[in-house]
DNA sequence: TTGTACGCGTTATCAG
DNA sequence: CTGATAACGCGTACAA
């Protein structure tokens, strides 16, 4: 008997039908109150026979609380903002929370638009994304009355909350998987150094190295673009003029992707004379490489997943800030070959020993 | 002054700062009915320094209409749901029209969840996403109180607006771009016949063949996996079974790049002995493919646009159905070599002779 | 020109 | 056990 033609149905309609008053009708359909047995029924019968749906709207209004937040795409849609989007939505949607879609496009009036506009609507909260971890300015110049968590991206407020994965962890992860491999004349192609990303993941790489013994000259850090492009030219490069190196860790999929490429119509077997290690463990291209890319992965659903989770611990009142750091872990395909020594890659202590 | 700590300044508190009533702060603040200047000055002042900004909760409850919508992404996040979201993000933002996301990763359970919870939020329409093209079924039993709009996947009720990409067209623009660059023995490496999308875009280069009067054996038409091993293998294939083929047209970039390497490794030269045509111009992919893949665009991010619009209009009332088809349009670089004859390639006109 | 009161749909409180 | 009513924040007729 739905009528269905509109949802339009309200709690008084539902009461009038059962011939009760609309607050039997909320107490019987929420649980609340004393109510017969035999009233119960007759509302929720009523209820679904009108095809009643309780407007979240007037709900909100009176609660003082929506149960929405507002996903802010400060810089467009990039590759990363799936996984991202996945996983803030996922976590956010099994506690009945919806997500306002909001992309900014890199625009700064854009972006204070939408602020103002999910601050209209009544979300719970924000959520930043952007697509590098470099520091960015703030969305709100004052105080927020709502909570806000930056995702992959990085607030230059110290007062706001950050969540980055560990670029530097993750370089280190590389290093010590290489190391294990039995490696030792590493070499490193990445993309350009304005990138904080860049730098940290080299800083990684470094710190393993130094504590090993193992040299890493100038000469062997080739920074340039995220393409495979770049991979091929510097791989060239490589090969005239460090033609004893046996590993090396690029800066992302894109770029190992090429340098895979030039090294095998350059003669160069992959991994038995060159091990090869990527960032980002990009499903779609470490498969396709030949052969397949073992490569670190950021976890970035996981990093969205842990964003919804603070911003509703900020919601509920916890006052966090500051950076924090999600470990990267190693995905291992055939790029990097087998073992020849025992593999400390998955231990995260940076003082582990080789 | 303003306090900014909280965005929870209702309309009372700025009538009483202003020393006015709350029905002349929201004429004063709407423009609407006759008020003294004075008087509209010191409400938008007290309103300025208070942070005021009126609810839409209050006024949707008010006015019937949310201004929100849904974006409900049955099959999961695919690549594909990146300009689609765009567009439509685009399209509705600019009509200061919010957009709840919602992902159902392809379960059936939690689409009817998220449906339910989209009604009990008001919004004023829903837009259904997918990753293919072939018809399903419809995400209401009974007829919902707000429009609906499926883009880039098909409602398999014909009463229902679905918009799709125009694959045969987009087969047809492949076949007259490579008939155009002189070629006459075609083959086609495509995925899964399984897809709509696969057949249709077979059929539409086969149209503009047979028209042309140039054949195409079914042994050139090679059917397999969206991946680039099975463009690898095709091509393989290809030329072990038919090494007269000067012209390939691949079911997907991805595909394509696989054909590409494949070819180059063989010692054959693109464009110079086979012309490659991708589809999808999925531009990193396209761009590093080498030569830089000549691709079909499905202009997804305005078919996103062209989704948001149809919902606009069936939202003011416009009683839209069945499926609307979007032009492909041909993206020319380097793997489909120079023109021989004149392109024709870019008319739409499928009777458009050669 | 400005103030008052009602209604939007729901829940909670208190009276019956 | 159930019903009436206030309250949430806003816009808008209507009254002053």
């Amino acid at each position: 008997m739905a009528d269905g033609s509109m949802s339009r149905v309200t709690i008084f309609e539902v009461a009038d039908l059962a011939g009760v008053s609309v607050g039997t009708v909320s107490k019987a359909l929420n649980g609340r109150g004393q109510l017969r047995a035999e009233t119960v029924e007759r509302v929720r019968a009523a209820a679904r026979d009108l095809g009643f749906e309780p407007s979240e709207l007037a709900k909100s209004l009176l609660r003082g609380r929506t149960f929405t937040v507002g996903l802010l795409t400060s810089d467009s849609f990039g590759r990363f903002s799936i996984p991202l989007t996945s996983g803030i939505e996922d976590a956010l949607g099994a506690g009945q929370i919806s997500v306002f879609l909001c992309d900014a496009r890199g625009d700064r009036v854009r972006e204070q638009h939408y602020v103002r506009s999910l601050l209209s609507r009544r979300v719970d909260g924000i959520i930043v994304t952007g697509r590098r971890t470099d520091p960015r300015a703030p969305i709100n110049d004052e105080r927020l009355p709502v909570p806000v968590v930056y995702a992959y991206c990085q607030s230059s407020s110290p007062d706001d909350l950050s969540l980055l994965p560990d670029d530097y962890q993750g370089g280190q992860l590389a290093a010590r998987h290489l190391l294990a491999r039995g490696r030792r004349r590493l070499a490193h192609v990445t993309g350009p150094v304005r990138f904080a990303a860049v730098r940290e993941r080299e800083q990684g790489l470094r710190s393993v190295l130094d504590t090993a013994g193992v040299e890493l000259p100038a000469s062997r850090i080739l920074a340039g673009e995220w393409t495979e492009a770049w991979g091929r030219e510097a791989a060239g490069a490589l090969l005239s003029q460090n033609p004893d190196v046996d590993a090396i860790f690029c800066g992302s999929d894109i770029i190992a992707r090429g340098v895979a490429d030039e090294l095998r119509e350059a003669g160069i077997r992959v991994p038995e004379d060159v091990a090869l290690v990527g960032f980002d463990n990009w499903e779609i291209m470490a498969a396709a490489t030949r052969p397949p890319l073992t490569s670190i992965d950021m976890n970035i659903e996981g990093l969205g997943k842990t964003a919804a989770h603070r911003l509703l611990a900020m919601i509920r009142g916890d006052a966090l800030s500051g950076v924090e750091r999600m470990p990267c872990r190693l995905v291992v395909r055939d790029s990097s070959g087998v073992s020849t020594l025992r593999d400390l890659s998955t231990e995260h202590d940076p003082s582990a020993s080789l």
